[in-house]
Parts: structure tokens; sequence; C-alpha cells
DNA sequence: TTGTATGCGTTATCAG
DNA sequence: CTGATAACGCATACAA
């Protein structure tokens, strides 16, 4: 069979071995293979020919020629953060049907927090867009950087405000509302929040949201039982766990603004005894899947992290060039009822004020 | 001042602007660029003239030029697995040195496995090398098409023997026998083992380490307490469990042969009362972070993926070319003593023949 | 030690 | 509708 040469290696073929093989000019080819106009009958011969080489073309010449870098860049605190993991499953899916690379950075990644890396990538344009997962006002400059370089950004589910740039987020306030009409179908009417860090507006929205659906229904969230971790990690949430339990405040239920925080909530509580969801019922933000594997299994509500990842990518790329307009996308939150929310024991449950221990039936 | 054009935007500038406003020729730009020989004087007006210029080099050119596509191939059955995600660390870690960008798939991403995306990477020549996180047999096709294609594979844990690849593993016999002196020590002598999949190279590995740690210290598994799960995930060790403790065996410890399956086991045996580790001991291999938020967490024996993740991009990158030679890295686990194990009671607890509830002191 | 010329595989421009 | 040809930015024999 004709090979390109007799001798050694058999080359890779290119749009020349092509466009020789099938007589025509590589300007032909090119213009085959990027849709554009070719005549019925020597669209039919390419294609063949393509064919019989078995010709794929080099997305490095090709990117070379178009003056882009075949990759994006997705910069995250962490990139094991379990909500971040789903996201790149979305990520991953949608590069790979533009068969694009992608340059993951942590930004905590050594300990201690750092952007050099991604803004090197920014500046020695190796990336043709840059995805920013879970932003918070530190991660502006990068924000800036990519604006200043003509690289499109897209925020996904940022906890700040940033300017100027794409956004792929969940409505946390609607979220709130939905905690709030689960809580109280339930019969809870004391209840309390655990925010995240202050300045968070995820956190913020889904307090506000709980706080109007609880309205709506006629329960009071107070702010006494209103508080708020340093972080948004499983750690903060084990050390809000040891004082709230320290300082009793008789609610039948508590909101996490997170998973992560429930997690560490739960943990210690049990530790303490706390029995869920029948001393206290819980609830977590997010919907990470391992929430499933906990005792009680955690009650939340899910972002549709895949779906977000994917819509950022594409967001990427439609918008590639169309400087201006800011792409928008909300998505709503679903209620995931597990194990660690039930309804409140018909006589409100004062155990605190009980001298002798009950006896369990049965 | 010399830009190419007075006109528009500030282009980047090449390495020709470069070559011109130090007045040499570009060809020794490029040989200071890749550390070639250039005399003291040169590389210095280069030094400065690249400085002010705030120049930096396509990296996309020079992949063409070089014959390179500048990024490497991931695979894996489920890119969120969890020691996955641990793995990535590792890459990305290494990979940003090296300014290389990665293309991750997972294999199971759209609910049946299909090979078909990596398949085409090497066919179209997408990527540079190929990572194979975990392979089994099934992924034999995956690494001998890039042999095929001359480009290198390397395998992390691989639970079949793929011939001809790098392989990046963990030594599973020492850690089996790492659990056995533990639960010895800790005074167990009734165990139990529950394995992956029949075929699993590991699991096998793992009971051998574990049986011969054992009898070392004069204590027999028979096979009577040893089993094997379906598959290596959470469910699996949630079905496991059902029948285990469905049977009782008077056993003092389990063992399962990884960490998700410990998830599952935990989770089931705690719903029917299974008190850990004073009922049971239980012991997962792997180390997942997240085995430290379950109640009790999880001992378990660590394998350093982080590290396994860095030397494996590495490998690929060294061997990039020479054929031939296989490397082979093997890395010790580490014994991570959490809250499932605990000493045997002083009286062999025998539980189930107790006719009458025994009250618990205090 | 440095410069010249050519190749890498595509795309885009502009005549035909 | 099709064909030359010039970019794209860099690397490297080869010559000087």
């Amino acid at each position: 069979m004709s090979k390109t040469r007799g001798g050694g290696a058999t080359r890779k073929p290119t749009i020349a071995t092509v466009a020789a093989k099938a007589g025509v000019a590589v300007s032909t080819v090119s213009r085959y293979l990027n849709g554009h106009y070719v005549s019925k009958s020597v669209r039919e011969r390419l294609s063949d020919v393509i064919e019989t080489l078995g010709y794929s073309r080099s997305w490095t010449a090709r990117n070379l020629s178009l003056g882009r870098r075949g990759s994006i860049g997705v910069a995250v605190d962490w990139s094991h953060d379990p909500w971040f993991v789903q996201l790149l499953t979305g990520i991953e899916e949608e590069l790979a049907s533009h068969s694009t690379g992608l340059m993951l950075c942590s930004l905590e990644l050594r300990g201690k927090y750092d952007q050099g890396i991604v803004l090197q990538w920014i500046r020695e344009r190796r990336i043709d867009g840059l995805i920013l997962a879970k932003p918070q006002r530190r991660e502006r400059a990068l924000a800036r950087a990519c604006l200043d370089a003509q690289l499109p950004v897209v925020t996904i589910a940022p906890d700040e405000i940033l300017k100027h740039v794409h956004v792929v987020r969940c409505d946390n306030i609607a979220a709130g509302t939905t905690v709030a009409n689960h809580l109280a179908d339930l019969g809870h009417t004391r209840i309390a929040f655990a925010g995240g860090p202050e300045h968070s507006v995820d956190s913020r929205h889904r307090l506000h949201g709980l706080r109007a659906g609880l309205l709506a229904r006629g329960i009071t969230l107070s702010d006494s039982s209103v508080f708020s971790c340093d972080s948004w990690d499983v750690t903060a949430g084990g050390v809000f766990a040891e004082q709230f339990l320290a300082a009793p405040l008789g609610v039948t239920a508590l909101v996490l603004a997170n998973d992560a925080l429930a997690f560490g909530f739960m943990r210690v509580a049990h530790q303490r005894g706390v029995r869920m969801p029948d001393d206290l019922s819980v609830v977590g933000f997010d919907g990470l899947p391992q929430g499933s594997l906990f005792y009680p299994a955690l009650t939340t509500v899910r972002q549709p992290m895949r779906e977000m990842g994917r819509v950022a990518c594409r967001t990427l790329f439609e918008r590639d060039n169309e400087g201006g307009v800011v792409e928008r996308a909300e998505f709503p939150m679903e209620l995931v009822v597990r194990e660690s929310t039930g309804a409140v024991r018909p006589p409100p449950p004062r155990r605190d004020l009980r001298l002798v221990p009950a006896v369990e039936a049965g």
C-alpha cells in the first residue's frame, strides 16, 4: 500500500499528504476539514482519502495557526474538595468533546496560598480561558489579570462579588427556603443556623432564604440561634459542635451552611451522645455524595455540580471573544432527604429537664 | 520604539522581537532559552532584553516544533474516586512544574464503560503519554495502543499484570503484614478478611501479607473466614455486611481489602447495632482522608497517593523516548491508627451466648 | 560561538 | 469554488 516512504517508521500523514493523494491543494483540504465550502465531488474524494490514510489533524499546529493554546485553566482552593471533584467531572466531560486540555491549580496546594502559578499561566498565555471555582475576594486579582490579558473568565459559585466575569451559580436563597419548608413540614419550630465565614454571600443567602421561608410558616429564627464558623471545612464544624453542645439552646433542628460543616458537627455530636435525628435534626447544603455514608446519612440540598461544570466550560468557549456581555446562569438546588432529619417528637422533647432516665419501650 | 507594527494592541513579543532588540539571530535566542552555549556577554544582554520586554515563549510553537502535544492523558474508572483525587493532586503538582496540560478521562463516566475517548487521543496523537490509574485487565487495550503509538505509559497501582509498561505501586504484601501485627498487638486472634474482586492482585497481596503476618504471630486465618466482594466500592461493602452479620463467625476483628468497602460495611454494621471497636475492630486499606470523619474513624494503611502521582508523572517525562527499560517504583504503606480498632476485651466476648442482656456499668 | 535557512502542520488571504 | 503563499513562533542542522 502506498505509504509516504518505503523506508523507516511510517510518518503520520499530514494535510499535505492528503492533498497530494487527492490531487487538490492543501487549502482545499483545510476548508473541507473546517466545514467550509467545497464541491461535492471533491468532498467525497477527500472523505475517502482521509479514511484510507487514517489521517487526523495536528491540534498543535492548528492551535499555533489559530493563536490558541489548546487548554484552559481551572483554579480552586483545594482540588480535592469533594464539591470541586464533582464539578471537575462536568468540566472533564465537556472538555473531552472540545478535545481541549486542562491545567489544574490548587491555590493552597503546598500549605500556603499562592496564585503565582495561575498568574504565570496568564502572563505566558498558556491557557485560553480560566475557570475560577468558588472564588473569594482574594481571587479578584486573578480575574483582573485575565481580563487585562483578554482571556475569558467564568466563576462558579463565587462567594464574593467579582465584576465583569461570567458566573455560574445556584439559587441559594431558594435553597434556604426549601430547607425551611422541609423542617416546618416535620414540625420543627425551634431551629438554629450555623453559617460559614461572616463575609460569605452564599452563607448569607442561605440564611436569608431559610429565615424568610420559616417566617412564611410562622416560625421565627432568632438572632441568638444564628452562628457563624470561621471557615467552611470539617474542622470548623467540629469546633462549632463543641460550643453549640456545651450551651444547649433547646432547638430541635440545626441547619449548617454546607455539608462539610455538617460532617464535622455530626461527628462530634455523635461522640457526645446526641442522637440524630431523634434529639436533633441536621441539614447541610451542597449535596456531597459522601453525605450518604454517614450514620445517619445527611439530609441536604444538592447543587448540580456536574451540570454547572459543563455549563461553565461551554460558556468559556462560546463567549471566547465576545467581549462585554456577561453571562449568568443560575441553577436550582434540590432537596435530598436522607436520614438526619425527622419529625419532631409529639411532646416537644425536653430531655434536659428530666431527672430520671426514660425507659425505652420494647 | 521598534514594535512590529505601530498600530493597534501591542503584540506579544516573540523570539524575533527579542533577537532584533538584542542585535542577535533568533537561533541564538533559542539556544539561550534552552540553556545551550552562548557567550557571557550575549547571555547578559538577552537576559536584560527579555526582562524589559516581558518576553515569554510560546509553548504552542515550541510544541509544534518539537513534535510534542503539550499534555498528557490520565485515565481512570471514576475521576471522583477519592483515591484518585489524592493521586491527581500529585499529578497536578508535577505537571505545573513542567507546564504541561492534562486530559482527563473517566472510563465509566457516562454510566457505561467506554475507552473510546482515550483511544482517540492516542490515535490522533493528542497526548504525549498516558497515566493509567488502577488499571485492570480491560485496560490492556489502552496500554497496547500506546505502545503501538510509541507513547510512554505508566500505570499506578495496577490491579492486573500489564506488560511492558512502567508501574508505580505500593507494597501490598507488607501492608497486609502491618495490619496483622497491629491486630496481633491488640490481642486479636479470631480475624476475618473481606477481599475485593477475586481476580484482583491487590486484594490477594493484602490477604497474603495479612495471613503470613498473622501466622508469624501464631495466628491462623482460616479459609472459612476469608470472603470476597464483587467490587471495590461502598455498596459492595454494605452488601457484604448484610451477609457477614447474618451469620456471626465470632471474630473480633475484620479486615476489609480497601477503605471504600470498610465504609460501606461500617455503615450497615452501625445500623445493626454493632459497636466498633468494642464488638468488632475494623481495618481498611488505602488511607482515604474521609475515613477520619466516621464514627469511629477508620484505622487503615495509607498509600502515599500524592507522591505516587508525582513519581508517575516524572517517570512519564523522563522515560519519554527511552524504549525498552521498564521502570518500577514501589512505595511502602503506612499504618494509620484511628478509632475503629481496639484491644480485644479481656474475657473474649461471647455475647451471642448470653441469655440475658448485660447491664452496662455506670 | 553565532548566523542562515528550513521544517513543524494548519489556517487565512487573496488572486484566479 | 479552488489554488498558491504567507503567516504562526520556535528549534535545529549546517555553514560561517
